[in-house]
DNA sequence: TTCGTTGGTGTTACCGCTAACATTAGTGCC
DNA sequence: GGCACTAATGTTAGCGGTAACACCAACGAA
């Protein structure tokens, strides 16, 4: 019994006092709130608010019929209303993730990662994806913003100056934001935390796999969706360590649409006017395209890798299945999103800003190099 | 320092008039707010917040100064404290969406679909993942419900009582919800809307291809994921019509490790003590599934579809690619997002419960069958 | 006794925004 | 001129919750 009668106001006095407020009352939405529990159980809202986070500062007694009261009422916390009131310090928090494309299995695996860690912090996943453009993810995180997310992920370390703007003003509030698939020691003004590797080191150790397994003329072929930044960058790695060894590289751009069938014709643009090979080993930005490649150099009567050999990039289920089996880099997609949701919680927590992380990738070299 | 002097009324009092209020504001987020583009441009705040959403209500001199007040302040509404104040009414809204597994490529194609069609609309995406297990998305429901989403996604038709009561409760008051991935007519009382296709029948038409292509003795290799109750219906739909037909079909269940190397495993269960097939053809509950199989068989000599023939179900890139390619059910993945999408706009506009909507799918033969 | 402490709870104000209603100035019309 | 009517803006009171502070009884120490 939590209470005894307590002062006893001219509580809820009808007739007499209030001859105000004949306003129309701005009905709820249905749902039990703190005060339908307060008064089910005999005690004030704040008390309920406490019990809900500190039960060990209410009383016994008063915590069991609290406990009541919120089953019987079947109560659900309004999470925006304790955001707005207690903003950031409370624990409803959102995390908001900006990824280029959610079915690319590269980045849904990431995502898989970031929501399984995030599972049972208190924290929600706010996604969306911007089909690698720039500009939609200024957008998108223009959009994501206004619900006060408590930390930002995003994909990549290139941004439009508009959301660069954003970002760093979210960080300077002590948001954390961390950036994704990208680590890169530059040097520079403020940065955010990366979590991810490096892509022209990754370009670098597929050219010198190549060289070193004897090949001396080199494609690669870029991805054709211009704004995958990261393939671009995998492919200025590759040129220049190429370059420094003085093997012969080119690159090619692939066409935009499905990438296995991009992958085929991406094949057509290592050959001459004659169709003839004009390279002996190829590297790719993915493996759907290298994949592509190896199926129509096959359809054409090429042996794989004796007449071209052939390195992808990302390690999908279906290069390891054909034959010869694809060579690629193995990328650690479903941790990335793992390291990012934990550095995240763990930024929260302490309230530092995150450290980078670099993760490994390894290059297997299967059949077909 | 936790606490300055207190009880001493006049501290830090500066002299003057507020002899009241010598509480500690809350401080906010250091961004902008109503007040202060209203501050910058010399209207109230609700002008503003007029401004933002209906802009022909005001003045054109004063929409001029609000244009620029907002530029300058780089004003972001709080869409929490947006929600919160015209709870539901409001243009600031969420979606909730529950999947088994976004890594899956189903899903996350179906994913990708919401997220476009929701894009641009003013809905931003809440989602989470529930590893295929009814509790973990009862206990999510409740998790994403705090954040008072104005629509709900749910995959699939069953869910544990609580959670149904959560969604129950949630169309009642008018939040839409949809159930993606599975269609059936069932009767039952208040329904929720569905948006996908009936497995079951799927399962039959799996069976009826079968038998169609004469293979007299038959198995369905079932999820091993014990709550893929898609999956299970499919074959419970195959074995009730080769029932019908009086060919012999059983089920048998995979491991509920890494797809394809599930079905190499699941192979062999098709075989007898001396390692003879004892079926002729055999329907799986998935691609990957299905192609681990064909990879083990030709690994032990057989030929696929004169020893064995296969089928598979959602027709995903890798299937495609093998030899024979793959016979296989096409889904309408990333349509059963778009539509679903479409639907929870269309009901959030008119106010009205959405149709349900049944998406066709394909049974593709290839040369596996 | 006196007073400071502590544990448990209530009061007030406010988070940032919007619904409902109020107010003011201008307009057209008899 | 008086009056209803509209356009533009303001005032007040919340939405549902929590921070800051106040209050009070029970207790222990001086």
């Amino acid at each position: 019994m939590p209470r005894p009668t307590r002062a006893s106001p001219p509580a809820t006095a009808p007739a007499a006092s209030a001859a105000v407020n004949l306003r129309q009352p701005r009905r709820g939405h249905g749902r039990a709130t703190l005060s339908d529990v307060a008064a089910a159980s005999g005690v004030t809202a704040i008390t309920v608010s406490r019990y809900l986070r500190e039960p060990q500062r209410v009383a016994l007694a008063t915590a069991e019929a609290i406990g009541v009261a919120l089953r019987a009422t079947g109560y659900l916390p309004n999470k925006q209303a304790g955001a707005l009131a207690s903003a950031s310090s409370g624990s409803a928090r959102m995390v908001a993730a900006l990824i280029p494309s959610i079915a690319n299995s590269i980045f849904s695996e990431t995502v898989q990662g970031l929501a399984d860690t995030l599972q049972g912090s208190g924290c929600e996943l706010l996604l969306a994806s911007t089909g690698y453009s720039a500009e939609r993810e200024e957008e998108q995180l223009r959009a994501l913003l206004g619900w006060f997310p408590s930390a930002l992920v995003v994909t990549g370390r290139r941004h439009t100056p508009g959301a660069l703007a954003l970002l760093r003003q979210a960080q300077a509030r002590g948001t954390p934001v961390i950036e994704i698939w990208d680590h890169r020691a530059e040097p520079g003004a403020e940065r955010f935390t990366q979590i991810g590797f490096d892509h022209e080191q990754v370009g670098r150790a597929m050219a010198e796999h190549l060289i070193d397994r004897g090949y001396r003329s080199l494609a690669y072929v870029d991805s054709g969706v211009a704004e995958d930044f990261r393939a671009h960058e995998r492919g200025d790695g590759f040129l220049a360590a190429a370059k420094r060894k003085r093997v012969p590289a080119r690159r090619v751009t692939a066409p935009a649409h499905e990438a296995i069938e991009a992958g085929r014709s991406a094949f057509n643009s290592l050959l001459d006017a004659k169709g003839r090979l004009t390279v002996r080993a190829a590297a790719f930005a993915n493996d759907h395209l290298a994949c592509g490649a190896l199926l129509q150099a096959q359809a054409r009567g090429l042996a794989v890798p004796q007449d071209l050999a052939l390195l992808g990039f990302g390690d999908f289920s279906l290069g390891r299945q054909l034959d010869p089996a694809l060579s690629t880099v193995h990328t650690p997609r479903f941790e990335i999103g793992q390291a990012a949701a934990r550095a995240l919680l763990q930024a929260l927590r302490s309230g530092r800003s995150a450290a980078d992380e670099r993760l490994p990738w390894t290059l297997i070299a299967r059949g077909s190099s």
